[in-house]
RNA sequence: GCCGGAGUGGCGGAAUUGGUAGACGCAAGGGACUUAAAAUCCCUCGACUGGUAACGGUCGUGCCGGUUCAAAUCCGGCCUUCGGCACCA
């Protein structure tokens, strides 16, 4: 054994250890429980910032903790490949961007290694590659079949210098970010897919996400934003033309003074006819601080007053949501208020606030009519409260009147009851080179034909110039844009748009279980009997790992697909993701980590000076993993400093130690007091540890418990060969417990104690309850809840002996002195309480 | 504006879910070893305060109230801060 830990050789002999025994690669096997550990797989930018090196270390923490603790653990990894950045890459350097990519993934391969991270690299996929994408196209087909994939014209981000589409986060400041032309919206024929279809589903289902962050079902839920109301129609004067709104808050429909319409909304078209309308219309701006409306020249009967009220066009009308119309009802909803005060319309207060079960408004009371009220409004009254001059429906509460308008209104033919949600399909088309091609082919005579599975892939071109210029580049190469109609043989273009690369990532964790890229085959596992197929015993995934950004897009793109491919037959879970960990941030100087700020940490900069355990330690102590996590450099060099003592204490303790199989420990009641205690902190270490473990990861706690029990350890010197005994036992312990924190460190000490096997084919420790159980307490006694004295005594006496004790104490006596306690509380095995 | 976290020593963070606030680590100060330094080891370390000392006392978990024998923890009202969403009818 060396005098001093290297991290550098020790590191690299089990790294290629555990690789040659493929300690870490599984097959399905129903014997044993199994555990699926995934975390998001990374895109390959070139290099594993710190977020990963975070993310990928507490996923090999819990890989090798349920390895030990008896499970069969798929722990795989992958790429994310298609993107924009090699894109990028290719159009400034001139780099292919699959040549590009690979050598990013080659290189951040090894940087995974270098950390000891154990995946099943016979699983990898890489969604580049087209044994993985033609999968995308497959389900593209399946959904399309379905009617769960279409097509039609919607608005997109388009920056007029590139001539190209931007994804919202590629627009900055209004700004294209590549040459900051301001960005605008460009209507464009996109496919979709159906997500809304399942949106109900989704919405029900995140009720079931019970370890998942609350934060994180509350974000999707408040994505999906379901809304349930009514869709009413208002006739429209002087035509047959009726104008459908939906609200939620029809107990105000007598208060509707107007109605407002999306400047997109068909009724504009079709029923105004003056020029200069038209074109103030046209001119409302898009600016969301301002409210702007112009009269479209036409009225709306209120269905329940009749009053004829007048339609605008209005700038914040969404055309996209409910029916792109609504009643306007200024009194009760602040948008309409502003409006109405802008363009002087009335004003009808037709809801009162509730006081007591009563009526709260003097004025009505006063003047008889709440009307009075309106013109000295300062904003809406948009809660719920009690309907006034509202026909029949005055006096009854918001609540009751929404149930019985609606069911008025159905009645009489004039409305119904319809929810409404926030989500909107998801659009998947993007004129971009590096993504999977949509497997479509437009015929001049067939219309749109989907490619026929048997011709999958359609396999991305690859000789291209990539400019930055044009539409899709795909569109301007011939030899991939030409083909033929597969239905009719006639000349035929291919689709040129690629997919969303989201849709590459709403499915990978299935494909590991298949086996990785090539091995992955879902028309034949559609044939295999379920009971035998993988995706069967391995999903769902029992513990996911990432960033918190993620929290709607790829988490929410996930579950669709998964209740897709379960309708598909091919698995029978409806949930992809059984626990969700959301990692906090790595910061420096408390701020995240970037280049700008100058504040970035190069991992490969900590494993070649410290090693990977020196790393690992120090950020699973330094917070626990759902937190931010401040990175400091003395605290990496304290978790080198612990690291160093356990080995410098083995060290000189070898001969003792390195004895194999230890032999049976004596009974606790043999030991002198300090090895008495040295035992039972053992098991209480093996307790804690594992129950910090099992509590929601917080591997700090279960790190400083680790450190405690090394403290103590270290202060012990064994007298006899029981004594010995015992120290062999305790280092032991002390090694298996920190084994997943830090694996190489801990591999080797195992041998050097005499062992012969991976201590990650060894047993996670078993604690004995009753030698973990402090014989003697503390016994804190206070007086009026202040704390007076502490009293050393047995553990486990009776309250009476407690209390005899607690008054026994000469400084309690002197405080109580000729007092009647007036009550005495005591709590076992902790304190007791006199009040006087 | 709405929703959701978070606020504890000089710092990162503990606290068995109402029962001794500050575990563990970092930094700092003092000491030992050393020709010296590094490394290592030992001691001190919330604030104020009494005592030569041994040893005490008071306050203290963002602020103000409340419940309780007892509150970092529960309740009500604020303040600060970090995320997410933002014309969704």
């Amino acid at each position: 054994m060396e005098e001093r830990y290297n991290a550098q050789k020790t590191e690299k002999k089990w790294q290629e250890f555990w690789e040659e025994q493929k300690l870490f690669a599984v097959k399905e096997d129903t014997e044993l429980p199994k555990f699926y550990c995934l975390e998001m797989f990374p895109y390959p930018s070139g290099r594993i910032h710190m977020g990963h090196v975070r993310n990928y270390v507490i996923g090999d923490v819990i890989t090798r903790y349920k390895k030990m603790r008896g499970f069969n653990v798929l722990h795989p990894m992958g790429w994310d490949a298609f993107g924009m950045p090699a894109e990028n890459a290719a159009i400034k350097h001139g780099i292919h961007p699959s040549k590009w990519t690979r050598e990013n993934i080659s290189y951040m391969k090894e940087q995974l290694k270098k950390m000891g991270l154990v995946y099943d690299w016979q699983r990898e996929v890489t969604t580049c590659n087209p044994e993985y994408y033609r999968w995308n196209q497959w389900f593209f087909l399946k959904m399309l079949e379905r009617g769960l994939a279409y097509k039609k014209t919607s608005s997109v981000n388009w920056c007029p210098s590139c001539e190209t589409v931007l994804a919202n986060e590629q627009v900055i400041n209004d700004g294209c970010w590549r040459c900051d032309t301001t960005v605008g919206q460009k209507e464009l024929e996109q496919w979709f897919f159906k997500i809304t279809a399942y949106a109900d589903e989704l919405l029900k289902d995140a009720g079931t996400l019970s370890e998942w962050p609350e934060k994180v079902v509350t974000m999707q839920r408040n994505w999906i934003g379901r809304s349930e109301g009514v869709e009413v129609d208002f006739r429209i004067a002087g035509s047959d033309r009726k104008l459908r709104i939906f609200t939620t808050r029809q107990d105000t429909l007598y208060g509707a003074t107007f109605m407002s319409v999306a400047k997109k909304h068909p009724v504009v078209a079709e029923l105004v006819r003056d020029e200069e309308i038209i074109k103030n219309i046209e001119a409302l701006s898009d600016d969301p601080e301002e409210k702007q409306g112009v009269f479209t020249g036409c009225y709306a009967e209120n269905p329940l007053t009749g009053d004829n009220i007048p339609v605008y066009a209005a700038n914040f009308v969404l055309m996209e949501y409910g029916t792109g119309a609504i009643m306007a009802v200024p009194a009760h909803d602040q948008r309409d208020f502003e409006f109405a005060k802008k363009y002087d319309l009335p004003i009808k207060v037709v809801i009162v606030p509730e006081r007591r079960g009563e009526v709260f408004s003097p004025l009505l009371e006063k003047h008889g009519s709440a009307q009075a009220d309106a013109y000295k409004l300062q904003k809406a009254f948009e809660d719920d409260g009690v309907l006034v001059e509202s026909g029949p429906f005055s006096g009854l509460t918001s609540e009751e009147a929404r149930e019985k308008i609606a069911d008025f209104l159905e009645k009489e033919g004039l409305a119904k009851k319809v929810v409404n949600y926030k989500l909107r399909d998801w659009g998947i088309s993007r004129q971009r080179y590096w993504g999977t091609p949509i497997p479509i082919i437009y015929c001049s005579s067939c219309g749109i034909v989907p490619v026929p599975e048997r011709d999958l892939p359609v396999v991305l071109y690859q000789d291209v110039q990539l400019s930055g210029k044009g539409a899709s580049p795909l569109s301007e190469v011939r030899d991939f844009v030409v083909t033929k109609c597969p239905k009719c043989g006639g000349n035929a273009k291919r689709e040129t748009d690629t997919m969303d690369t989201f849709v590459d990532s709403s499915w990978y964790f299935i494909a590991y279980c298949l086996g990785g890229n090539e091995k992955i085959d879902f028309t034949s596992s559609l044939r295999t009997g379920e009971k035998t197929s993988p995706l069967q015993y391995w999903m769902p995934v029992d513990q996911y790992i990432g960033g918190i950004e993620h929290a709607v897009l790829h988490l929410l793109y996930s579950r669709f697909f998964t209740k897709v491919l379960r309708d598909l037959g091919l698995v029978e879970i409806n949930e992809p993701f059984s626990r969700l960990l959301t990692q906090g941030m790595v910061i420096k100087d408390g701020a995240k980590m970037s280049k700008s700020k100058g504040n970035v940490v190069d991992p490969d900069f900590l494993v070649n000076n410290y090693g990977t355990d020196t790393v690992r330690i120090f950020s699973m102590f330094a917070a626990p993993p759902e937190r931010d996590l401040e990175w400091s450099d003395q605290g990496v060099d304290g978790a080198m400093r612990f690291l160093n003592r356990i080995w410098a204490f083995v060290y000189n303790n070898h001969d003792n130690l390195c004895i194999s199989g230890s032999g049976r420990l004596k009974d606790i009641s043999c030991f002198q007091a300090q090895a008495s205690q040295l035992l039972r902190k053992t098991h209480q270490t093996i307790k804690k540890v594992t129950n910090s473990i099992e509590r929601d990861y917080h591997f700090n706690t279960a790190i400083a418990a680790l450190m405690e029990l090394v403290n103590e350890t270290l202060a012990f010197s064994p007298a006899n060969d029981d004594e010995r005994n015992l120290l062999r036992f305790t280092i032991k312990q002390v090694i298996l417990l920190l084994s997943p924190f830090a694996p190489h460190f801990s591999e080797e000490l195992w041998r050097e104690t005499g062992e012969s096997q991976s201590v990650f084919n060894e047993k996670w420790p078993a604690w004995d309850e009753d030698i973990a159980r402090e014989e003697e307490i503390e016994l804190v006694v206070q007086i009026n809840g202040k704390v007076r004295a502490k009293i050393m005594t047995a553990a486990g006496l009776d309250d009476e002996t407690v209390k005899g004790k607690a008054f026994s104490d000469p400084k309690i006596n002197e405080i109580i002195k000729d007092k009647t306690p007036k009550k005495v509380i005591v709590v076992k095995g902790r304190l007791v309480n006199i009040v006087i």
